[in-house]
DNA sequence: ATAGTTTCTCCCAAAATGTGTAAAAAAGTG
DNA sequence: CACTTTTTTACACATTTTGGGAGAAACTAT
């Protein structure tokens, strides 16, 4: 059971963004733990990972050998990272700073990645899968070999 | 046994597509199994696979190996799909992110594609039609080698 | 320190959406 | 043309999503 889905949801003026229950049975269901963990990804977004998901995401950036890429990924990834329950009505708390870094104003697109999660605000969810469209229409042949 | 034929059908307004009866057969009778997976595809439309294909289509592209055009698949072909169970009347429900991209709003098309079926707003329908007989016009040899 | 203000939770209710059943209409078949 | 099957329409019900409010906690300024 896996992520996927793209969904047209909304965070109110309070920063709570609803989580489709599809994702939250998922949850329960593959990862026996209704938390997610929430941070800054490199698309102007946010990606919310199980929270099992993330402790090995984290395992592997405290292992890699110290420098000024551990570093970075320190700065750019974990830092950011905010653990986000559920409120009674399916909702998560998104934190200002990764409110204001994704622009998420009213409108949001909440997209199953199979393992996990990310939020845009709808702009930017158009402009992201439109660049990928473009990038993947530069090499069909590509889908194509893929069986599509 | 295999999905064919053109079939002017219907939404309702709460986004419940019917399926032809001859294509839940052949969901039954050759793949053993009465689901579908809906997702975008590259003319504005919907395709809907069996989950069987499916699961082979994903596991394509899962692995394909990692980088950008690996992401995009992901993220234009996966990340949408959903799998649509049908209802006692033999229809399933189209998400609203996959209704309006597709722009379905009564009268669809639902065409059998051999291995897959393809959903399309009648307008769309006629324009991809159009465009792939076109197409085909520009080099008649094509049909002619094989045999029409 | 305390009263007032703001922020954050938690909880409730309305609205929107999804799901199921039944029955009418339409289409296909003998 | 009568009958069967399929598709569409309609209604009732459950779930999900959204918006708002009351109280607790934290913070500010006097």
């Amino acid at each position: 059971m896996t992520f996927q889905g793209e969904f047209n949801n909304s965070v109110d003026p309070k920063g709570r963004a609803s989580i489709p229950a599809k994702f939250r049975e998922v949850l329960v269901a593959t990862y026996g733990d209704e938390r997610l963990v929430v941070t800054k990804n490199w698309e102007d977004g946010l990606t919310a990972y199980p929270v099992s998901r993330w402790e090995e995401l984290k395992k592997n950036v405290e292992k890699s050998p110290a420098g000024k890429q551990k570093n970075a990924a320190l700065r750019i990834v974990i830092a950011p990272a905010v653990e986000c329950g559920f409120d009674k009505q399916g909702r998560i708390l998104i934190p200002e700073s990764l409110r204001s870094y994704a622009a998420l104003q009213k409108d949001i697109v909440v997209v199953g990645m199979v393992d996990k999660i990310e939020i845009y605000s709808q702009a930017k969810h158009a402009e992201v899968t439109r660049s990928s469209a473009d990038f993947i229409k530069e090499d069909p042949q590509y889908m194509a070999d893929l069986g599509f």
